[in-house]
This record gives C-alpha cells, structure tokens and sequence, in this order.
RNA sequence: GCUCGGAUGGUGGAAUUGGUAGACACGUUGGACUUAAAAUCCAAUGACCAUUGCGGUCGUGCGGGUUCAAGUCCCGCUCCGAGUACCA
C-alpha cells in the first residue's frame, strides 16, 4: 500500500473544512499576524500550476506562524469585476455575475485541493454589493475632501467652502485643478451655486473634468496609462487614440511627495520600490515666466536646467495647448493649424515610432528673455508633451539633445554657453561637469552654483521660481463598461451630486445589451431609465420620471483597481454591514504584516493602494500610513512550450534531431500534455488531438520524434499548460506544494517541468517509511542516540532560518538530507520523528498530519509550538580542518575543537605533510579561522 | 537612451556574505533484487591528464586588479532579463 497520498489528502481536507480549523479570531491574547496574497481574477482558464506559487509560499509561512504562537490571519477572496466576463456576456448574453461565479467556484476546487490554510470564512469578491458598498463610500469620501498642502493632509470639503467665505482663495495652498482664477470672499458669496460648485470640483480628491483620454475604439472604452504597453492596449492589443472626454479622476499626485518618502519605510523590494519612485518621476527645477511680445500673456516653463537660461534660443509649446491658438501670428496660422490637426491624426504608437524625426512649425510670435531681453521665436513640436509639466519648454540646443536635434532640423542658431566644451556634433548633457560661460552673471559658475543664482535671480524679478515636478499623473477613473462598480452620483444640470452613505450600495442595473448605446453612452445607458430619485431615496428604473426629483445617475463604472485598492481591510470584518471595520477588528489587525503578489502590480494596484491607504489614514479612519509592512513578489512559473516542424507545403514533420537548418520549416506549437519527460511526441496522441494532425507524416529519428523547446509565459494558447489538479491526482497536493518551492528561489521566475517532480515524491515515500514498513507501524520509544540528535537538531536550525529568510527550496533540501541520514542510520525513535513531522507540517500538510495522528496525537499540529533547537547537540568536539599553504588547499588534519590556537599550530607542524611542504622554510604567519581553515603562509 | 536585476556542470539550483565551489534534486551510466517489468536500494557523474597506486592541472560570462585566500570585493567590457521612455 505504502504513502496513499489520495485518501490521506482528502481525509484532512475535509477534516478542516468541517472543523473551520483555520478559522482565525477578532479577539486573541496571542500576538497578531496577517499574511495576505494578491487575490485572483477568476479567469474562465482556471487555475495553472503556475497560479498557487504564491499561495503555497505564503501557506507555509502561514503555517509556520502559527507554530510560532501567532493568532495568523490568512484570508482569500476573488477580484471578481473585469473585462473577460464582460466580454462574454457580450458575445454570448450570459450575466457577468454567473460567469464570475461558475469561474469562483471552480477556482475554489482547485485552491482547496491544495490544502491551503484560507479562512474562507472571510472571503471577499469586489462585485459583491455588500463588499463594493465601501468600494463606493470611499469614492464619496474623496468627493468630499481636499488637499490642503500647509497641512499636508485631505481635509473636508466644508472647511473649503468656511474658507471661501472668509477669505476667498488668495491665501489658500491646496492642490487643485490647472485653471482655477483667484476671487475673494465678497466674490465667492455673489456666485451663483453651479458656479461655487464647479470651483469646488476643482479642489476635490476625484473630479470630473474634461481629459485627453486614452481611447480605445476596440475595447470601446478609455485605458489608463498602465493598460497601454507600446502604444497598444494591455488587452487585446488594440490602437490607441487621444479623445476628449468628461471623466472622473482620482487627484494621486497631490500625495505624490508622501508616496515617493513612505516607500524609505516599507520593507518591499528594492527594484520594486524603484519602479515606483520612477513611476512618481520626482524632478526638482524652476519655473521661468516669459513675457510674449505684444501680448498680456506670459509662457510658463519647467526647466531642471535653470542654469542654461542664457542658452535659450528658442520656445517650444505642445501643440495641444490653448495658448497657441491666442499667440499664433495671422502670417503663420495656416501653417500651425494644418499641424495641429496633423498631430491630432497621429496614434500615440506612431507618435512614438517616430521619436527620431524632429517635427514642428514656427508661431510667428516671440518671447522676451527675462534678463537680456533678446527676442526668441516660438515654436510648437509634438516632442513637447502636453500634460507634463507645463506643457512647454525654453530649448537650450547646447545642453539637451532633443532641443539640439530640433534646432539642427529647423536651423536654429545654437548659442554654446558651456566652457572648453565642443557642441558641433551633439549636445552637452552632463551637467556635473559643467562650467557656464557667456551666461552674463553666471559666467565661470558650476551646475549647482548656476542653478541657486538664477533661481534667485527670477524670484527677485518675479519671472520665476524653484519648484518641484512629478511625472505622476492623476489617475483617470472613469471607465465605460458595464462590469464594475458603479459610480454614486447623479446630475443635476450637468453638475454632479453625491448619494450618501445610506444611499449605497447603488447596485449595477440589469441590461439586455453589454455594449455601449447607439449614442455612444456606456452599457449602463442601456438600462431603462437609471436614474436616482432625491425624495424616495431610490434607484429609478422603468418607472415614470417625476421631473422634480428624479436625476440621471453616473452611466460610468469603476476601474479594475478600485476594489483592490483596500480590500484588505475587509477581510479584518468581512462579514460586518454596518461599518467598512469594526473598530475592534481594525485595532486588532491594525495592517498586513507580508503581502505577497507579482511585480507586475508595481505601478497599477500597488501605488493606487498606498494612495487610498493614505487618505483614509488622513481622515483617521485606518491606523497606519502603509498597508503593508513587508512585501515580496514571487516570480512566475513559466510554461515549456513544444514545437513540431512542417516542411513547407506538405503535412510531413520532422523530428528535431533530424532538424539541420530551420531555414523554410514552419515550427507549430502542440499541446505538451502529448510529450513525454524525453521530449518525444506521442505522436498517435496527435493525430487524435487535432483534425489538421489526423493524416500527418512523422520522420522519426531512430523510431522517436522529438520536439523542440521554448520557455515562454503559460497560457491557454501556447499549449503549454500545466494543470495542478492532473499533478495533484498523479503526485498528491504535498509533492506539489514541495516541488514548487523546491523548483528555485520564490521571487525568481522560472519554467516548469514535470520530470523532476520525482525527486520531491521520492523523499516522501522515504519519509512514509521512517514510519512504516509494509504497512506495519515500525516507530519506537528508544532513545535516540547523539548522532539521530545532531542530524534532527540541525535540521531544525536550518529550516528554521530559511523559513524566516523566504528560502524554500533550500529548505526543501535540508528535509531531503535529514531523511536520508536517519534512513541510513535506521532511526525509527519517536523522539526524533515526533519534532520531525511537526517541522515538516507547513510544507506538507496532509501527510504532517495523518503522521502526527498515527504518533497517537489527539488534537490536530496546526497550533502545536515549534520545536527548539537544542544548540548543546549540535556541538562537534572535533572537526577535520582544511590545512592549506599560501592559499592551495593540501590535505585535512582532524582537531579537538577546544585547542587553543598555540595548540593547532603545533599538531600542524608535527604532521609529516606539513614537513614536506615547508620544506625546511620557517611559516611567515599563519591564518587560523576558528571551525574553518589553517592557512599558512611561507 | 535611462533605471534595476542577472550570468555557477547536461538541467533546476546550493555556497554560513572573503575561507575545501558545485549541497540537494533531475538526467545519464553501471550494479543489486526480480522469470520479467514496476518499485526500491547501492555506486559513479564539472572538464582534462593519470588511473597497479592513494594524484595532478584547469575551472563560477570576458579582461584586469586587491588579498595568504575571490563565485563573493574594486575597475573596464560582453551578453541576457525586467521596468520605463521625446518627462524638458
């Protein structure tokens, strides 16, 4: 019979299940820890083996805090809104909420098949309305705040409107929309309310406002700048176009500065936290005013070069912006136009292909410089972008190679003001280096010395100022689907009003069609009269329109990202319908003490995460500034992809061996399930897979045919992938949660392949039968001797710390050398394999347990204490050291580990080898490392 | 282009942070047990030379350097991966 891995495994599933062992309490004298996963879109694929990497490594610390003395929280749910099951409703009228619940369930079959220790009893779906109730009631609370930068935290809109009234908007510092004038109090009081209204819209943390959107006409829909990878959509690949469109933004880059100083806190990968300090793009640099000759106007400026202003020889201005339109000369206006409209043609992805073209057109108009009051032309250019900064750029030829290219293309002078430098082939970047010259005051200055002169220059004479700038870019939060929370507000005359929280959850409406209306309006508009009735506090639908009270609702619906941007706080009080966490639960768990997820959330969920994490840490509703204490990224399992080869034209394929040249051979992928572990096709399997196969020629190579080998990602079409529950069935759940850890480090990606699993499945046979020969129970009560002492201590120790180091696969290795030791010292004593299971039990649950049963324990391991390591076992008294002479390794000489330096040296010289080496030369010194090596030197 | 990671046997990967490189596994080869197969166990396995001697030489992408000692530290390259990109 021997390790019955099936029944064992379904045996303690559903013994837990039926006991909620992994049940975790809001009220626990034991210390707290809460060890999360970036929860799965339930996607119609199901899971891959690549999928629970993640949830076993977090599984086993999980378990192994528990061990610990931890009260562990280690929940999952489902990012349940999202493109795939909208698009099959689209295609085949299905509701997204069946769809999304047939794909739950099975990937909650797979998960449980796994053993992981999840209290289910918290599971959360974002497209459930008791969970995007809070979804929405965050949307609300950012409607209702502002940024106040004195304070430097969000602050209630109604300290706004006091202010307003008081003192108007003069002395105010806060973060607002591009555009807003200034008005004082009497003026603020003499506006009307719609006036007052879209003033404050410009000072709340979401907004409505008309963007330059990313359109995708495909997805029919509007793509945040992280859905767009080279100018194409995330998914599908579609183009994408630049539309105008009134969309809901989440004001981010008013905590720009405090996301970039959280991240000196958190314990998250360097690479990760670089990404995002990149991300939010920090430059520290002036704003310059030029006046514009014969004009009220002034152009406004970002330079990190301020010390380069008496290299200017020309503006450039986005040609997006309105100011051209005013500005540009009635000589020039056909010109500018027509290029204008030219840009406007441009898809973002030509735009970027043709980054080495210089493209633009003179204004007419000119600017005088602030200082040496010369005349320089203004000119538009596409390589001005729009929406960085302020849209416009003093170009210095002599020190920034773009300028530099433009200037060349256009024939601009270019006016070298850097000392001892040649500028006749290409710019002068390198600002470290740089000594300013024919600069007037700033003549023979450096870099820094420059850039502190000037700026207080400018600011003297108003025409400038120091300042900051971040490439970060409000977060467009509007999306035109049907799939996703909807958006609380309704309008009244085109202004938007919030519902309250009493009001929500505002749940989606039911719709025949998923597409956007004829009109062009979102699916929601597909809805019969979605409207929201003020008096009856309700949701309209179908029903006559009483003009008076009745109010179109918001058509749009919520980003992927809005759900997952704090759904780790519900899982602290999943169930509770009163409040977003209990007050109990939140002091309780307070924060995740180890996120674990990919790094392709880098910028997407992880920063749009901290920025809600520290608005609602600003109204006082969480604890703490950061969610998530620690995080690591595990890497992913990459897919084996096989390929056949086709000799063209004919239904003939030849066997990789047989391969010379792949010169004119078409490679097709085939499912890999069809090789085996040598790479040979079954090629009968084939014919049978596939009608295109049924009549296929097979040139075999000495009677097998073989197929080449691609590591790529896994997916459905590739063919490549690999199915847990086929390895669970084959294998068992323990030797698939022990070969994934054992496959490489957690945060590397790597491929799968199924033919070492034997090795892993091979150590638990021998581990199954430490404890049982033919069937028979065979441990004993004997003492276990010192050397079955030494092997198990060690082990704990080295377990132990590569748990504590996230080094799984090491520690899978250690298991390996522990069993084959006590195997071939015939250890069968209780002592040791008690302590043993119980070290075993995070990696190997099932098994751990029904050992630990048959050890004749009654309660089950899940919170038993960690075993200790004895250090007094694991003293050696003597050791063989490594002798070498200058370095080269000769021979070893076995010591008593308490000698005392004078001591080894002498039993070193009495060794006859030691003689012939030194040959007759006295040692120069001696290099004794205590436990390690005698290095003498001669 | 910029930023951040990597590069160790046929393969996945170890190496106490400067101290016997290649742990552990896969694969391969040979052997034991079997009528046979499966399963299990044992041995060998970086390369080259010597294998009736227990040994020697070279070896962590390439070229230098520091050190008694370098996969590990320093300088200069090459290649691969990830992120980002007219960001002024």
């Amino acid at each position: 019979m021997g390790y019955d891995f099936n029944s064992i495994e379904q045996k303690w599933r559903a013994y837990w299940a039926k006991n909620q062992t992994f049940k975790a309490d809001n009220h626990s004298e034991k210390p707290k820890y809460y060890i999360m996963d970036m929860f799965p879109y339930p996607s119609g694929a199901g899971l891959h083996v690549g999928h629970p990497l993640g949830y076993i490594a977090s599984d086993i610390f999980a378990r192994y805090k528990r061990h610990q003395g931890f009260n562990v929280l280690h929940p999952q749910g489902y990012d349940s809104f999202g493109l795939p099951a909208e698009q099959y409703a689209i295609q085949t009228g299905q509701h997204p909420a069946k769809t999304t619940q047939e794909n739950i369930a099975r990937y909650r079959d797979q998960l449980d098949q796994m053993g992981f220790s999840f209290d289910w009893s918290r599971e959360v779906r974002t497209s459930n309305p008791d969970f995007y109730k809070w979804t929405q009631w965050i949307f609300l609370l950012l409607f209702d705040h502002y940024y106040c930068n004195d304070e430097d935290k969000a602050l209630p809109i109604s300290h706004l409107v006091l202010r307003f009234e008081k003192e108007g908007n003069t002395t105010l510092n806060a973060v607002c929309s591009a555009g807003i004038e200034s008005f004082s109090a009497a003026e603020w009081n003499a506006f009307i309310e719609s006036k007052k209204e879209e003033i404050l819209l410009g000072y709340r943390l979401t907004y409505l406002s008309e963007t330059e959107v990313n359109w995708c006409a495909e997805l029919g829909t509007v793509l945040a700048n992280d859905e767009i990878i080279n100018g194409v959509s995330e998914r599908g690949g579609y183009p994408v176009t630049k539309k105008k469109m009134k969309q809901w933004s989440m004001r981010i880059g008013a905590y720009a500065e405090r996301l970039l100083k959280g991240l000196d806190e958190i314990d998250w990968p360097e690479s990760l936290k670089e990404m995002q300090r990149n991300w939010i793009g920090k430059s520290i640099g002036a704003k310059v005013f030029f006046q514009i000759e014969g004009h009220e106007e002034k152009i406004e400026v970002f330079t990190t070069r301020p010390d380069t202003l008496f290299g200017v020889t020309f503006m450039t201005l986005a040609p997006e912006l309105e100011l051209v339109q005013k500005i540009t000369h009635p000589d020039h206006k056909d010109d500018v136009e027509a290029y204008i409209s030219e840009t406007k043609q441009r898809t973002q992805r030509e735009r970027m292909a043709d980054v080495k073209n210089s493209t633009g057109v003179f204004t007419g108009s000119y600017v005088i410089h602030p200082f040496d009051g010369s005349r320089i032309p203004i000119w538009i250019g596409d390589y001005v972008l729009a929406d960085y900064g302020t849209g416009a750029v003093m170009a210095v030829p002599c020190g920034d190679q773009r300028d530099y290219d433009f200037a060349k293309h256009f024939d601009i002078p270019i006016k070298n003001i850097f000392k001892g430098v040649s500028i006749e082939k290409e710019a002068f970047t390198d600002k470290e280096n740089t000594t300013i010259d024919n600069s007037d005051f700033l003549t023979g200055l450096s870099y820094q010395e420059a850039t502190d002169k000037v700026i207080e220059a400018l600011e003297e004479k108003e025409c400038g100022t120091g300042t900051i700038n971040y490439r970060l870019r409000d977060a467009i939060f509007s999306r035109q689907r049907y799939w996703g929370e909807p958006i609380p507000m309704y309008y009244n005359e085109q202004m938007p009003q919030p519902l309250t929280l009493e009001d929500l959850p505002l749940e989606l409406p039911e719709v025949e069609n998923y597409l956007p209306t004829s009109e062009g309006a979102p699916p929601l508009g597909n809805a019969e009269k979605w409207a929201w009735d003020t008096v009856s506090k309700k949701v309209v639908v179908n029903e006559k329109i009483d003009h008076q009270t009745v109010y179109p609702l918001e058509l749009n619906t919520m980003p992927g990202w809005a759900g997952s941007s704090w759904y780790f706080y519900r899982y602290m009080d999943a169930q509770n319908s009163d409040v977003f966490v209990g007050k109990q639960a939140m002091e309780y768990w307070r924060e995740v003490d180890l996120y674990l997820g990919g790094s392709e959330h880098a910028t997407g969920h992880l920063l749009y995460s901290r920025f809600w994490q520290k608005f609602l840490f600003d109204l006082g509703i969480v604890p703490v500034e950061e969610y998530a204490k620690k995080l690591i990224n595990q890497g992913m399992i990459l897919g084996t992809s096989a390929f056949i080869y086709r000799k063209p034209g004919t239904k003939t394929y030849v066997s990789k061996d047989l391969l010379e040249t792949e010169e004119g051979i078409e490679p097709i992928r085939v499912d890999v399930n069809l090789v085996n572990a040598s790479d040979e096709l079954d090629t009968e399997g084939l014919r049978k897979w596939q009608s295109q196969f049924e009549t296929a020629e097979f040139e075999m190579h000495e009677g097998v045919f073989k197929v080449g080998r691609e590591v790529e990602k896994m997916s459905k079409s590739k063919y490549n992938v690999v199915n847990p529950d086929e390895i669970c069935n084959q294998y068992g759940a323990d030797t698939l949660r022990m070969f994934e850890m054992f496959l490489g480090p957690v945060e590397q990606a790597k491929p799968w392949n199924t033919a070492g699993i034997s090795g892993v499945h091979n150590f638990l046979k021998k581990y199954w039968r430490l404890f049982f020969k033919d069937d028979q129970w065979i441990v004993t009560e004997e003492k276990p001797g010192k050397k079955e002492l030494k092997v198990l201590h060690e082990t704990i120790k080295k377990v132990t710390t590569d748990i504590e180091n996230f080094s799984f696969n090491t520690c899978v290795s250690s298991f390996m050398i522990c069993v084959n030791e006590l195997t071939s010292l015939n250890c069968h004593s209780r002592e040791i394999l008690s302590p043993l299971t119980l070290l075993l039990s995070p990696f190997a649950p099932h098994l751990a347990e029904e050992i630990w049963q048959k050890l004749g324990n009654t309660s089950t391991l899940i919170n038993q204490p960690y075993p200790e390591v004895n250090e007094s076992y694991l003293i050696e008294d003597s050791k063989n050291y490594p002798v070498s002479f200058n370095g080269k390794m000769r021979f070893t000489i076995p010591l008593a580990l308490s000698l005392e330096q004078e001591e080894i040296k002498k039993a070193v010289l009495d060794d006859a080898r030691t003689a012939e080496y030194l040959q007759g030369k006295a040692p120069k010194k001696w290099i004794i490392v205590p436990n390690k090596i005698i290095n003498i030197v001669y």
